[in-house]
DNA sequence: GCCAACGTTGGC
DNA sequence: GCCAACGTTGGC
């Protein structure tokens, strides 16, 4: 069994076409502590909702796979790196990443108003108020719940 | 562009 | 260890 995930990015930065494009890529720049925490316990092969934020509309875009497990985000002792991080280095890594791999583009976004609608969702960390939680788990029922309502 | 909500920093 | 100030996220 798989674990499910969300994952948020701007998609002037990162979108799911780029990542179709790509096919598999890394999953770096995440600087928060709680979503770094996430990142390290997934598992090759475990499911993620791409998420489109910071756009017209936000929402989920499609599916991705974790292709690789955590390790060290190089990009934080970059100093070149919009990610860098002083505090990070190569010898004590602060940040991680995990590769990802495009696994399906929906036909449609399912956005995040209509998230909101569902009340089977309304414990879910994304539709609270004021979550800024940029990788967060997900239940297996919300997965199934919500592959439903995508393609229905 | 606005602003509410949140996370982080740093002075004490 | 507290908490005010600050910076960032992200929906609208």
């Amino acid at each position: 069994m798989p674990n499910y995930w969300l994952m948020k990015s701007e998609p002037d930065a990162f979108s799911i076409d780029d990542l179709k494009k790509m096919q598999r890529s890394p999953w770096d720049g995440v600087r928060n502590y709680q979503a770094r925490n996430f990142m390290q316990t997934m598992k090759e092969g475990d499911l993620v909702f791409f998420y489109h934020s910071s756009c017209t509309p936000a929402g989920i875009v499609g599916v991705a796979t974790v292709s690789k497990e955590a390790y060290p985000d190089h990009t934080s002792w970059d100093p070149s790196s919009a990610y860098y991080d002083p505090k990070s280095t190569p010898e004590k890594p602060r940040w991680f990443m995990v590769d990802v791999e495009f696994t399906e583009k929906w036909p449609a976004i399912l956005t995040l108003a209509e998230l909101k609608l569902h009340p089977e969702l309304a414990d879910m960390l994304l539709t609270k108020k004021g979550n800024r939680l940029s990788v967060m788990p997900i239940t297996a029922d919300e997965w199934e719940y919500i592959n439903l309502i995508a393609k229905k």
